[in-house]
This record gives C-alpha cells, structure tokens and sequence, in this order.
DNA sequence: AAGGTAGGGAAGCCAC
DNA sequence: CGTGGCTTCCCTACCT
C-alpha cells in the first residue's frame, strides 16, 4: 500500500493523523517502512505499507488520500509487491471512492472541490468536469469514454440508496455521512471532537467563501437548507 | 433560441 | 445463472 500525501500544507494534521492511526496497526495487521521517512521533506509525502496478512481487509489505501497514479511505477511495484492489483481480495473502485480520491489530490482541483468538507458536499468544476469522467472511464477500463452526463447518470443512482444525494445547486452533490465516514476512517478515529456526522446549523461553519455565496443563494432562491424534497 | 444541467426509464455489460 | 454496480442511450424538462 502507497499512501500519497501530495500536499503537507494542506493535509498536514491528516497527514499525522494517518500515519498515528496506520502506526497503531503495524504490529498486528500491516508493517510499516520508516525508511522511506526522507520523502516527507518532498513535495509529494509518501507511506509505505504492507500487509502482514493478506486476510486482513484494512481499508487504509483507498480511503486515505491516496493517488497511485502519481506514483513513479517502481514506486507502486515496491509498495505492491506480492499483492495482485486486481485479484481477488481487491475490491473493486466504486465511483464515489474515485471521486473522494479526487477530492483529495491536487492535481484533481481544477476538475472537483469540496464546498463544505466536513459535511461531505463537493462540486465538480465546469469547465474540466468532462476531463474528470474520462479518467474515471479509463480507470474502470470501459469501451467507450466516460462523459460527465453517463457519470451524473450514475450519481443519480446513488440517490436511491443515499449514498450521495444531489444538492439543489450547479453541479454540487453531498456525500451521506456514513459513507463519508467509511472513505476516511483516520480522519476521525480519536477524533470524534473533529467531525459532526449530521447536516447542522451553518453558523458552525465558514468553510470557503463559497460555502457562503451557497448559503445566500439557498436563501434569496427560498430554498430549504437540505433536502428540498423527499 | 441554444446550450448547459438535471432526472429517470430501459437495456446492456461484466466481474463476481 | 443471478445480482450489483454501473454504462450507454435516449427523451424530457428546466434554467440561464
């Protein structure tokens, strides 16, 4: 497992707060390669792990800031080693896991960026929505190229289940809190004071000036805060 | 008016 | 063979 943290200023207390949660499962379930410690100082900060046992289905890899595309191949090969990147333990990507994965790496912030984290809403960028949909395609390894319309069609999808629900503005959508909760488990492990699962007052929050602007559009367009219907 | 965004039925694909 | 999770196509509606 290669856990990318490509921008310390950022992430940097999920950074530590990975890597505390990711140490306290080293003796049992995965090692941990202190090493590699030098790539901290670069611009792209790097964990190694590996599984002790394979059994074990610590979820840490998909769920923590990771971009393995960005990772030299060798790299990848190193951290990988003895463990099938398709087999049959591996589950397969989910769209709302390749999209929180987006919403975590820099060079996806021209094409998707959080409007309020901690509530899980996102929103694709106009301009480049299309170029995130091609990647997702080709990550699925479809026949045809993935467009952002087939990609919304899916979202739709999850609404039925609550998995992600749309929310009344230009390309926004929110996360449920529950997957929200299973895509970065470190992020709130002895963290509990950090995250509010429930959608909540908003003077609690000044995200972004954007989370702002929302909220006044919410309000001039007369709009209930969640969940206009249902 | 036209293009962008949104909703959803229906059938197809494919890994498991 | 059945099912889940999309994928592909397509039609409609609304908004700017």
């Amino acid at each position: 497992i290669t856990c990318v943290f490509p921008d310390q200023d950022v992430l940097g207390q999920a950074f530590e707060d990975a890597l505390e949660v990711l140490q306290q499962h080293s003796d049992r379930e995965m090692q941990y390669s202190p090493g590699k410690k030098d790539h901290y100082s670069i611009s792209s900060t790097t964990l190694y792990f590996y599984r002790k046992n394979s059994a074990v289905d610590f979820y840490a890899d998909e769920a923590v800031y990771h971009t393995l595309q960005n990772t030299p191949e060798s790299q990848v090969m190193h951290a990988a080693a003895g463990q099938p990147k398709a087999g049959k333990g591996r589950k397969k990507l989910r769209l709302f896991e390749y999209l929180h994965e987006s919403l975590y790496d820099p060079a996806m912030a021209n094409c998707i960026q959080w409007v309020d984290k901690p509530n899980g809403v996102f929103q694709f960028v106009s301009k480049n929505k299309e170029k995130l949909a091609e990647l997702w395609g080709e990550r699925k390894g479809n026949r045809k190229i993935m467009t952002y319309q087939k990609m919304a069609r899916a979202l739709r999808n999850y609404g039925r289940t609550g998995e992600i629900i749309k929310i009344r503005r230009k390309l926004t959508y929110q996360f449920s809190a529950v997957v929200l909760q299973r895509l970065a488990p470190s992020y709130f492990l002895g963290k509990e004071t950090v995250y509010h699962p429930y959608i909540q007052s908003n003077q609690e929050y000044q995200c972004a000036d954007d989370w702002i602007s929302y909220n006044n559009y919410m309000y001039n367009n007369g709009y209930a805060l969640q969940h206009a219907n249902s």
